[in-house]
RNA sequence: GUAGCUAGCCAGAUGAUCGCAGUAUGACUAUUAUGGUCAUAAUGAGGAAAGUCCGAGCCUCACAGAACAGGGUGCCAGUUAACUGCUGGUGAAGGCGACUUUAAGGAAAGUGCAACAGAAAACGUACCGCUCAUUAUUGAGUAAGGUUGAAAAGGCGGUGUAAGAGACCACCGCAUGCUUGGUAACAAGCGUGGCAUUGUAAACCCCACCCGAGGCAAGGUUAAAAAAGACAAUAUGUUGUUCGCAUCGUCUUUUAAAAACACCGCUUGAUUGCAGUGGAGACAUUGCAACUAGAUAGAUGAUCGUCAAAUACAGAACUCGGCUUACAGACUAACUACACCA
RNA sequence: GCGGAAGUGGCUCAAUGGUAGAGCAUUGCCUUCCCAAGGCAACGGUUGCGAGUUCGAGUCUCGUCUUUCGCU
C-alpha cells in the first residue's frame, strides 16, 4: 500500500489539484496532475458512485493503489496526481488497470524509464 | 425413495513473497512537550456491517415541567433496559398433514360512504307475484317464490293458513343470563329470547395506554482577537401554540485563528464463550474463563501455487436490541404425507 | 449521518375508493398542384414492483426499488 506521506489527505488538496492541474484522459482513467515544490509524490484516487456499490468501489481503489505502488519508483516525483476512474473499470483485472495507468503516465511524459 | 415442513449451523481453507491500520515491546533519532523512523509480536469487517422501519444507552438543552394540538400502539398472559420485538396461549383463516398466517378493541356516542343494477342498500319499502273482497279498477292482507347485486333482513325441514309469516316445533346459527374450568383471552354445559341491532373504523372518530426536542457533524478540551449592530422586559435558551422555568452583558453579523494533516468522545460492554440452576418457552440467575477492528480520501489487498471445480449477497464509521430486504453453495436434527420392501 | 418529496400512454400533466383521461407526438383518411395549418378517426397504460384491507384500489395501509431535494 501507499505510505501516508505519499497520499493526498484532505478535500482542499484535491480541490487545489483540480483547480491548478492539467487533465488528461485515457480508456479507463482520467489523470489530473500539478507540479509542486516538494520532492515527494502525492497521489489520490477518486471513484465515484457511478462505478458501483461500496464493495465495487473499494475493490477498484485497492487495485489502483496497488498499481501505483508498483510504478512508484519511476514516476516523476515533483508532481501531485489524482486518478479518476471511468465507467467500465470495475470489469477489468488488476493487470489491465496497471497497463492502463502505465500508458497514461508514459503519454504525458511523467514516467521515467530506468533499469 | 419422492415431496414437504420446522429449527439450527457455516459463509472458502492453506503455503510463499510484497504491502496497509491501530496496539504492545525494543532500538535509533529529534524535542520544552507531543512526536518521527526501523524491527519484532499477536490482532484486524458481517450474517445481514445494508435499508434506516422501530426501541434504548450516551450527550446537550431545566437532573425535562403543564395544557391543547400532533403521532404511535390495540385478543390474553408473560418477557425485556426498552420496543411496533420475542415467547406461550385464545379466537379466526389456509393446508390431507407436519405446520403456517393473523393492524384480532368499539358500529346501541356521533358523522360519513355503499357506484351500476335492483321494488328496496337502512327511521323501514313492494316491481313481477300470492290470497280474499269488489261497482272490474281498485281496496285489504302477505313477503313463500322470481329478478339485481359484493351484500337483501336468521338457515333447512315440518306444523299451520284464504294466502302467508319464528306464528309454532326439531336441529343449527346469533344474542343474552347463570354455572363450571381457566391468572386471563376464552371454552364447555344448562336455561331464556325470537333476531328490523346490514356492512364499512388500513373512512372521520370514540375508548384505553404510551410519546419533551435534537442528535457523536451530539458535546467537550487546548492557544489567542478586532469591528459593527440589537436589547429592558425584551432577547435568547431547539418541537406547532399557550403557560411555566433558566440566563443577564447577553445575543447576532463580518473578518481572522481554522472548515486545525489536533485531541477526547472511541470501544470493558444490557460484552463474548463454556458449564450449572429455575422456567413449558422467551428469558433470568450463578460460577469460571476471555478482551476480540477503531480508520478519517477512510485500513483486509496484489502475485504465484495446492485443495477435482467454483465463490452468492455484500464493506464497520458512537454503541447495542429487534424488524425488513438481498444471498452461491454446503451440513445437522426432529417431524409430516404418499409409494415400496421386511 | 439525519430528514423530506415524487413515480400514470413516447413526452408534459389530470383523475371524490366505482368504465384510467387531456394536450403534444405517432399512424390512416379528408383538404391542397405539393407542404404546413385545419378537420375526422385510430393506436398506445400490468397506474415503478410485491403483498394486504375492501364487494371493488391509480387512490387507503405495509414492504421494496428508482429518481430527486434539503441540513450538516
Amino acid at each position: 500500500m501507499i505510505k501516508s506521506e505519499n497520499r493526498l489527505r484532505k478535500n482542499k488538496h484535491f480541490i487545489y489539484v483540480y483547480k491548478h492541474g492539467e487533465t488528461k484522459s485515457y480508456e479507463l482513467l482520467t489523470l489530473t496532475y500539478v507540479k509542486t515544490k516538494l520532492r515527494t509524490v502525492k497521489v489520490g484516487f477518486s471513484v465515484s458512485k457511478k462505478i458501483g456499490k461500496s464493495v465495487v468501489r473499494n475493490k477498484v481503489k485497492r487495485r489502483l493503489r496497488e498499481s501505483f505502488v508498483s510504478l512508484l519508483k519511476n514516476v516523476n516525483k515533483s508532481y501531485n496526481y489524482v486518478f479518476t476512474a471511468k465507467k467500465g473499470i470495475e470489469e477489468k483485472s488488476y493487470f489491465e488497470i496497471r497497463q492502463n495507468m502505465l500508458e497514461i503516465l508514459k503519454r504525458n511524459g511523467l514516467y521515467v524509464e530506468s533499469d
